[in-house]
DNA sequence: CAGGTTATGCAAAACGATTTGGAGAACGCG
DNA sequence: CGCGTTCTCCAAATCGTTTTGCATAACCTG
């Protein structure tokens, strides 16, 4: 019923004829011991089974050997992934990972956090979202190490990682110049919401190094939605002198933009290109399938994940420190 | 630096002017405190905010407020859907919920049971894959509640929560003769795969309640991919007297129709209606939008989570129990 | 071989909660 | 008023580790 006999250390200790202490130090290497009696005390450990109980450990301690993140929509996969590859290297050092959703909406931040640090979780990724500096005070005032995902890199804030945004814009409009596009047009999602703006930047110092003019009649603010790049698609495709080329701030945006150029019997990408950005699994499937930018979810992921492990297992302090991972290209076939 | 002052029961006892005792029978109830008495002890946990340590707690009772759900693909929206169903349970119940990815490739599986059951998670739910008979007894023996998604009711296995596969695949044809359809060809994915197989028994109850035939020429078996989808639909529209609808056993593979469709210049839904099942993103965001089912992988959650939380907060045992839910169709512009 | 290190292992004290056997007070009843 | 019940609350034991202060044993070094 109740796992019967779960094993302890004092049965690993008895069975191999030493003391619990001894057992400890081979377990955790803090002060040595013979070869000879860490090989049989391992070998004791390998035939029961042995596990150190995690709360009794957790208790002593005062470490959970967990790590957490916080995302505002759990199911988008962009942040799946993100938990994929943290997982991936927690799972390595014996940590595990959980995922928490706090939706933007009301006050779940705070709450949820406070769930996290009243469970004592080691390391918390906090993801992209409107996070106060109150709520990422509390994480590091309990001691708990914290990594963001984009942001300003700020002293007792904790690490940052994020994607090059503007690099990856800059990258694909480049890559479109050099297609031979010269009328290239953008529609971009709400004013002033952060990845937005920076994909914004990339694309005007983009034209800018290929000597284009920035024509305000091409560029178009709606949202990141597929009815969003619809209408930008309307607005910016019957400019007076249309584009050769759309690049929309988000996948979403493009296969709305991809529905106003059916539409409208443009064919895609002979009359006008169209390209996306951040490749979710749509991108692939719509057709013509969407030249688009891979956002390195995974490798944020295990960035995150190794920054939390280097504070918990190696110093804890030191001086705040960033990783900034470049975005890839994904040519397909609406460019 | 490290949480510096952290409020334990004891700082609540004293400032309430009582023992640690009363302090921990308020919190649980266990035993009966005057009504002055709880009132002033729960009005000091207000204020100094205290939350009991889950480390020492754990070690005492045993247990770690904790639920896991274990996937083989933490990426697909169906698995974050059921994680986030479980989390809405869990969270209202002081749960944490932790998800695993345990990819169907190697023996990963077991490795994420020992990790879980070793954490003394207290209940456990496992997506619906190649779990041995030998991998869900390590979870029950090990004393931690299991919930299975899918499989048959079997003694000592746990309880289960299922979609009515069958059922949607049913309504879903029933849905299509409705509408004056006629020759309804099927697209399946691998043979022998159950969610697959199940739904093709829909598709023929649904045929034969209508007095239809199944053409054999009208089924087509491949993989659960969009190139299986590609290669089903070119099989099954050059049949001698072709079908008037096509439904397949995924979204992909009706995307992968979409496409053979659109390239043999079939109007959809016009000359050949396609139908999808489970509604992915993408069967939104293709044109035209795919008409399909909707799996309730949230609700799917919802009841994993509750079933568990049955079994640990009340009577643990008792004969084991299933729930099934029903699938939603979701009619859109491809039928 | 004496004296000083360094290796090795033990016993006991934390860690912060829950739970149990009782002690004392309050109360009802004859 | 005496006695038994019921309310309250307390002190102490317990959960399974890690860690620290010591006691040995083993090993150099001159």
């Amino acid at each position: 019923m109740h796992g019967a006999g779960r094993i302890k250390i004092v049965d690993v200790a008895s069975e191999a004829g030493v003391s619990v202490t001894t057992v400890s130090h081979v377990l955790s290497g803090r002060r040595p011991v013979s070869a000879t009696t860490r090989a049989r005390v391992e070998d004791v450990i390998q035939r029961l089974g042995y596990q150190a109980d995690p709360s009794a450990r957790g208790l002593r301690t005062q470490r959970t050997r967990t790590l957490g993140l916080v995302v505002p929509d759990i199911t988008n996969p962009f942040n799946t992934a993100i938990a994929a590859g943290m997982q991936e290297i927690a799972l390595a050092h014996e940590y595990l990972t959980v995922v928490c959703e706090a939706p933007m909406d009301g006050p779940h931040l705070p709450a949820v956090i406070r769930q996290l640090v009243a469970r004592r979780i080691d390391g918390i990724v906090v993801g992209r979202y409107g996070a106060t500096r109150q709520d990422l005070d509390r994480i590091t005032a309990s001691g708990s190490k914290l990594v963001r995902l984009g942001g300003p890199l700020a002293p007792g804030l904790g690490d940052v990682v994020r994607a090059a945004e503007t690099e990856g814009m800059y990258d694909l409009v480049s890559h479109l110049v050099g297609r031979g596009y010269r009328r290239i047009a953008y529609i971009g999602g709400a004013r002033g919401v952060e990845p937005g703006e920076e994909r914004f930047v990339g694309y005007r110092k983009a034209l800018e190094a290929a000597g284009l003019p920035v024509h305000q009649e091409l560029v178009a603010w709606t949202s990141f939605t597929r009815e969003g790049g619809r209408a930008g698609a309307t607005a910016v495709l019957t400019a007076t002198e249309p584009p050769d080329a759309v690049v929309c701030a988000n996948d979403l945006i493009a296969i709305g933009a991809l529905d106003t150029a059916r539409a409208a019997g443009l064919r895609v990408p002979d009359r006008v290109a169209i390209t996306g950005y951040d490749d979710i699994e749509a991108a692939s499937l719509v057709s013509p399938a969407l030249t688009t930018v891979l956002n390195p979810a995974r490798e944020i992921g295990r960035s995150a994940a190794q920054l939390l492990l280097d504070r918990l297992e190696g110093e804890g302090s030191g001086p705040a420190r960033e990783i900034v991972l470049a975005h890839r290209l994904v040519p397909r076939e609406s460019a």
